[in-house]
DNA sequence: AGTCACTAGTTGTATATACACCTATTTGTC
DNA sequence: GACAAATAGGTGTATATACAACTAGTGACT
């Protein structure tokens, strides 16, 4: 198994810009079929999760810069998956799923969880747990340096 | 220190882009002296690891699709950093660094290794280990699942 | 030699990402 | 209430990334 592996690099950022393309290139062939990018479905999932919430706090969650969060987010509203409502605050936009986004996000269910287990299957245990938990610590880490 | 990390995710892929983006942009900033982007860095580092090189070496290597390593070349090769010499194979580029480009790597290595310790001073030190070493398991599975 | 499959790299196009700067709104202070 | 500072979000621009389709060179089989 670990000789499946690319050579180490010297530089974190480079290795998790590395790991980030290999994974991104597999769960978007799994995509595919559904119409998402890897990027339009992680905000559906962030939606599914927050409920309503105002884009600043998609941004943090997902450390997406405003002006690419913003540039996301329209192709969704367009597509009629998503909805703007204004919060007390006129500056605020608050976002959440509509009925065809739930639909959609419940369409791309199985094809994500291939993804998922694709990628599991070929790792140690230990190694999927560093992908979902210790580079939420990373990322934490990484934001706040 | 781990109220500092992001909420979990549940999506692997989604995890891996969110640190991603968050370390390279810790990244970019302590580069943004040196005029190199994390990209260009990246690159320099790998032909000042494996010498002379094919392209298509550099991006298995680093998991680079081929069209975005032939874009992300081109503006070192203009810079004079990099050289492009022609194999046996005439369809094969081979790139080495030049002398210029020896001196701006030499350079840039200072900024770079604060960018490193600004991050690893804020992880424990076994994460520094999944960075740089599991990562590259992961990269070598996702390539091959 | 002819030709067909394969490989190395590029071009056209589309999306992803973020910085600098902008507008609209809110909030704190006087 | 007036107004400066702060905040939410968008525009202009530049780079990052990759798929589809292309060109050009190689090699194998006849």
């Amino acid at each position: 198994m670990a000789a499946d592996a690319l050579p180490v690099l010297a530089c974190a950022c480079a290795s998790l810009r590395r790991a980030a393309r290999a994974v991104t290139q597999l769960y978007e062939a799994e995509l595919r079929v559904t119409g998402l990018r890897v990027s339009q479905l992680t905000l559906l999932q962030a939606l599914q999760r927050m409920g309503s919430s105002p884009q600043s706090a998609l941004g943090e969650l997902l450390a997406l810069d405003a002006t690419t969060l913003s540039r996301t987010l329209r192709p969704l509203a367009r597509a009629g998956w998503i909805r703007a409502t204004r919060g007390h605050d006129r500056r605020e936009t608050r976002w959440s799923l509509t009925a065809a986004g739930r639909r959609r996000f419940a369409r791309a269910r199985a094809p994500w969880e291939r993804a998922q287990a694709r990628l599991r299957t070929r790792l140690r245990p230990e190694h999927w747990k560093l992908l979902v938990e210790d580079l939420a610590l990373v990322a934490g880490a990484a934001r706040r340096a």
